[in-house]
DNA sequence: CGATCAATCTATGCATACATTAACAAACGC
DNA sequence: GCGTTTGTTAATGTATGCATAGATTGATCG
């Protein structure tokens, strides 16, 4: 017997509170939070059970949550090991960047096209002083916060959700390799650079010039963060 | 021990079956290719316990299955009411070709800029040459079939899997549209002759050209879906 | 007749139980 | 000793039970 769809929704309306959160999403996000920050680093693994106790829940909660990360691809379920982080290679990061670079250069061409209004371009200019601020005064941390918050606005102009959702995850997924190698790495001022000139770019509406530089930045920080991980030998 | 030698199999039950699919994975699989086919329409409600029915199983495996949809964005969740299949309004259509778009693009540049084998050259020709022959007797699935080989093929050869695995689901959320609108659109005489511009700048090496055929073939393909799926009154 | 509210119903989210089977180890034959 | 076999353990995949909150229904009132 086929399944045989019994209504068709009207339109979506909300429904439910969304200030509720389900013990599934705490665990996702806890999860999430632990992998992101390296609490649980690469290569670690942990079992259902484990995590249930360590959260206060029971495992179906904990298996929703684990099954949410391994889709985002920060986890993989190995079956009888429990849910193991997943490294990220100089490969993976490779990849992570290629994608980006494409993505992200798209979202300055299109915000360029567009054009933005002064609240906005005055975002963005924000960022790029708090990333100069934090350079002057040697704080990597509010630099690299900054840095992502920049990037996070770039994308949020371009109105596109499911760009704004893929940059997301593929930013979180590379988060992990940028704070391990945040120190390592020569200070960014070019960095600060190329933001200070897309902006210029995007206020001018020049979408080519917007998505030439940005192409470059990103390709140019890909490279310099997948040498510095082969250096270090993540393979 | 047992008097019966135990290598001999019963006749009905494998007694190790390596490819073991889990019930969740079944679940996971069939709601997806019911969506995929439009079979389980856009809008259309699924309870859990309905689904476990229909499948033969509990809702536990049927709840990780809708779970893995929701995160694929076919699908959302709506306490009490089930999974509903998400439409796929234009708007979500120009946001999917604009990603598409960004990435294939990149695609094509990647792929030509490392070059290709005789072999995997001949692959992407073989698909061009399907659809001019689906197309020459009129066969329109079989054309879409061997188009979407094609992109597919050319996603591949970046051997960047996360930009593989992006385009599929996105390729994914497209597909239920484009098979709505398969037999309201122009013949894609046109899109045949992109596919061999682009083939023949793979072949030649010419990784802007490549990039510029492809990127605005995909372009002209969106926005040729945006506006049949507005005239149709998809919001 | 329409709106309001209470009573009932139901789908969900979670906890828990259980069968299965991979992983590990111990025992065994060589 | 060493590979093999068998027994044990434990983690999973799935089923099921249950409390709750949201949805639905129907009764009451204007």
């Amino acid at each position: 017997m086929p399944l045989i769809p019994n209504n068709v929704a009207s339109p979506s309306e909300p429904v439910s509170d969304p200030s509720r959160i389900s013990n599934a999403e705490r665990a996702y996000r806890a999860l999430k939070q632990l992998i992101l920050t390296n609490q649980l680093p690469a290569g670690s693994q942990l079992l259902e059970q484990e995590a249930a106790l360590q959260l206060g829940m029971s495992r179906t909660p904990v298996r929703e949550a684990m099954v949410r990360l391994e889709q985002d691809g920060v986890a993989e379920i190995r079956p009888r090991h429990g849910m193991r982080v997943l490294p990220v290679s100089a490969d993976d990061l490779r990849e992570i960047y290629e994608v980006l670079t494409s993505l992200e250069s798209t979202a300055a061409d299109l915000v360029a096209r567009r054009g933005v209004s002064a609240a906005e371009l005055a975002q963005l200019q924000q960022a790029v002083s708090d990333m100069d601020t934090a350079l002057a005064i040697d704080d990597l941390e509010a630099w690299a916060a900054a840095d992502q918050r920049f990037h996070s606005l770039l994308v949020e102009l371009t109105r596109n959700q499911r760009l704004q959702q893929i940059v997301k995850q593929l930013g979180e997924q590379a988060h992990r390799a940028r704070m391990l190698t945040l120190r390592l790495r020569p200070n960014p001022v070019g960095s600060n650079r190329d933001h200070a000139m897309l902006v210029a770019a995007i206020a001018g509406r020049d979408a080519d010039q917007a998505r030439s530089i940005h192409h470059d930045h990103r390709a140019k920080a890909g490279i310099m963060l997948v040498e510095l991980l082969e250096k270090l030998g993540f393979r």
